[in-house]
DNA sequence: GAAAACAGCGCAAACGTTTGATTAATTTTG
DNA sequence: CAAAATTAATCAAACGTTTGCGCTGTTTTC
């Protein structure tokens, strides 16, 4: 009942020639004749021979493996962004393996060890919100394993990343929001020492202020990003004397505990809401955002995976150029609003 | 600048004992003595040696590596199943690779044997929608690799599965809807050929009858849970002569669907809609289903780990007993209702 | 027609680790 | 005190594959 996998050195013992000759045959080396090799891939075939990967990792050195650490699978973004990892990595034969850091740091120092004893050939990092040290990443370049961030990128220069232009996509919301004609538009921004805070209230400076507007820093408000900093923010702008009449949430579940509370005080329709998309059915609500930041984590994970895959298989000689990809998050309007 | 991993024959040449030696020394094999083992424990660490995990696997056979086969990352459910099995199996340092059906049959056949071809140590599959025919896990049995399948789980006796239990948690559902005073309730279930949708049936008729009313089979109507075929099934019981005063839906997809038309058709308000959950927003809709059968995907993932865990550790005789474990679901009342 | 080129294949080492068998030195036993 | 047992370490093989080098015998070249 119990197969032993075909080896190589079966096959050759069966051709009565040496494993080295099957090695290259299956792997059409010109030094093979067409006959020989035409017998070591049939007969291959038909003993169902599979190449023992361990083995040729272990040879080789490589792992054709490479290794995902991101905050938390369970977050659509991200489950999006691995999703496409996988994908792509399948095309090239590469092999995924995943942790999650739960956005703690230490875990996430754990992981990028093991990872490395993992001997995978690359890395691929969605930093955790505590992360302020980047020491465990360096250890892992020096073993000359590269790294690329993407989504949540460390604030430093000397790194591959991917991430999307939330300045820009910031930017087109509130235009759309004062082309609609509001005049007062908040925000509920994350906390200041998320680099993606910094991003979004940039945009929105940028938005009023080239259309001649005074930028009032009181409507940008900083929100621990649960459910009460929500409403505590959404308080503040209720009884502010410019109250605004368009609000842009940091992402969707802040909209979402915003449009709860509106529509808890009976306000829900004075607001025109705009978010950063991470919640597919958002749109389904009553009083959905109007429209939606488009951050394509399929996208991102794809171009992620395709810069490691480069880099692996560049010569491993010092690339002095740091691939920093943008990708452009656009601004979907909500058509499902009736 | 570049490092080379630290090598067992590397710590004896400089200890001047052999590589078996550090080997046993590492594994507190007896024969080494208590210095030597100490000696070398200490060069290793300040080596920073890390065991080459290739090698190991190869040496072993073992690849200390379970595999995961699921339709669809992106589906709430599997995030969430992938990620407790990945939190569990890095408890028992096993490392998860996974790979994607995108439910079609072919690529399933194709994954299991890359993953047979990875020598996994065991897989974790949930078969994709239009999987019929199981030949291929015979195959990866037969190489002694053991599977165990979840949630989605194909209707064969001989094999080990953890799935929740639909059947009784159906009865609850429409028990609740019974208490709740509707008499006539309408159930849009999945096609016919999937084992979850026989459940539904089973669940719904054994509510019915046990509360002596009688089983109308017009009120279950099988769709393929597109929003098309949701529609077409809404529009049949808006039409029903019997018409439902309460629906269950086959999953929250489908209850989108629903309360979609429902609101276009502005009968929301005539209909209560039961769901089994794997959107987990559907709460904040403004017409949420009244109650949700929550599956526990998180546990479900935990059990089929540590079943397919024990079956590898498990001798390799002949262990005649199937591992068929039910999760209990649950009715969640919606309490955000208001 | 001798030298050079080449086609087709085998030999052997290597990758890092584990492990059964073996040896040598020491200690215990009767 | 010789024989037996114990301790502490080494040797060598093995896992499956790849690859540089070397070896034949044939074909091409001038």
């Amino acid at each position: 009942m119990q197969s032993k996998p075909t080896t190589i050195k079966e096959i050759a013992r069966i051709l009565n020639i040496s494993p080295s000759s099957v090695s290259r045959g299956l792997h059409d080396h010109p030094s093979i004749g067409a006959v020989t090799r035409e017998k070591i891939k049939q007969l291959a075939k038909s003993l169902n021979y599979e190449p023992n990967k361990a083995a040729i990792l272990f040879q080789k050195g490589k792992t054709y493996t490479i290794g995902v650490i991101l905050p938390e699978l369970s977050e659509h973004f991200f489950s999006i962004a691995i999703s496409a990892i996988e994908d792509e990595a399948m095309k090239k034969n590469y092999t995924v393996i995943f942790a999650q850091s739960h956005d703690r740091y230490e875990l996430e120092v754990k992981l990028v060890e093991k990872m490395k004893n993992q001997r995978v050939d690359g890395l691929l990092v969605s930093i955790s919100k505590h992360t302020c040290n980047f020491d465990h990443f360096e250890k892992v370049n020096s073993f000359n394993i590269p790294v690329v961030f993407f989504d949540r990128i460390p604030p430093l220069k000397n790194v591959h990343y991917v991430a999307s232009g939330l300045e820009s996509a910031t930017v087109k919301a509130v235009n759309y929001l004062l082309k609609k004609g509001h005049r007062s538009i908040g925000m509920i921004n994350g906390p200041g020492t998320l680099y993606a805070s910094e991003e979004r209230k940039d945009g929105y400076k940028q938005a009023i202020t080239f259309n001649r507007l005074k930028f009032d820093p009181s409507l940008v408000i900083n929100c621990d990003l649960t459910e009460q900093g929500t409403i505590d923010a959404a308080e503040k702008f209720l009884k502010h004397k410019r109250k605004p009449t368009a609000i842009v949430a940091f992402n969707d579940y802040v909209a979402l505990f915003l449009i709860k509370h509106f529509k808890k005080m009976n306000v829900i329709d004075d607001f025109d809401i705009v978010s950063y998309a991470n919640l597919p059915i958002i749109s389904y609500l009553d009083h959905a955002p109007v429209a939606s930041v488009e951050q394509y984590p399929y996208l991102q994970g794809q171009k992620a995976v395709n810069i490691l895959l480069d880099l692996i298989h560049s010569p491993n000689t010092e690339n002095q150029a740091y691939y920093n990809t943008i990708v452009d998050a656009d601004l979907i309007v909500n058509e499902t609003n009736y």
